[in-house]
DNA sequence: ATCAAAGATGAGACCCATTCCCACTTTGCA
DNA sequence: TGCAAAGTGGGAATGGGTCTCATCTTTGAT
């Protein structure tokens, strides 16, 4: 991880440093998409400020994943090119946690296709998809 | 439109009002996405407190969707009952405007389906879902 | 039709996630 | 090692969105 880390961010002018690689690595311990908040509770020592600037950063690199669901924090994780993991999420209307799945490789391929039709109809050129599934998890079903 | 908004409305314990008509009116009129801004500039005798209110209001009564991109304006449009269209949208990340898509009812009910299994999968209650096309639009792509 | 209670409105204050500022520290190249 | 460029941290500032509350409307019972 840590390789690919340091060529993105050289691409992109920036360097490698002890703040992000920290924040890198709490994404990757986590292993589903966090807030700031929580990233700060896990690793107290950060500055606030230093964490948002660093996901931007960290973000435009293409190492981050920003979620951000409207109201209260966006959340973030690893980015598929670190994972190798092409998934969609699903967002807990109920307690605002955000977790992965993954769909079909067949269901992937037809989607795929399907939108860079619809895209190519609208003469809007196509950079990525997001697919959320709304509802409640587990534990906001039950109570 | 009115009878459904009305009955929609009385259902949730709520009066359809003349502030709550004129939201609902110009969201038809423009027929694609729109923030708040915008419909306080083409309704400029509304209050923005009545009509954040009332976009809440009208989409928990299940009359608006919100559509929230994490930074800048939310945008809000007709929900699908009242337009009889499924669809899904194109957000622009250049400037930020979004527009809808359709997609094959072939697509859609493969969607569909794989979406239902993934949810059961995890457990989880299946609400509703998003899928939103990222690029850039015609004019962002020009410039 | 009339009135009182319940609900809606509007203007501005307020909140809070995120961004900005800037003095200070760290990094990377010569 | 030295210095310019980049990053950091803490707190102030920003801005979309929500809340408050006094005032207006609507509703339903008489």
């Amino acid at each position: 991880m840590n390789e690919i880390a340091l060529e993105k961010l050289r691409h992109d002018g920036q360097r490698y440093t002890t703040g992000r690689r920290a924040v890198l690595q709490t994404l990757a311990e986590v292993a589903s998409p966090v807030t700031i908040p929580m990233i700060l509770h896990r690793q107290p020592d950060l500055a606030q400020s230093s964490v948002y600037r660093n996901l931007a950063v960290l973000e435009s690199a293409g190492l981050v994943t920003k979620i951000s669901m409207g109201d209260e924090h966006a959340h973030y994780e690893l980015a598929e090119e670190l994972t190798q993991h092409h998934h969609h999420h699903l967002v807990c209307t109920g307690c605002g946690t955000v977790g992965d799945v993954t769909l079909s490789p067949t269901v992937e391929r037809a989607l795929d296709k399907a939108l860079a039709q619809a895209a190519a109809a609208s003469s809007f050129q196509l950079h990525d998809h997001r697919l959320d599934l709304l509802g409640l998890c587990a534990a906001c079903s039950d109570a």
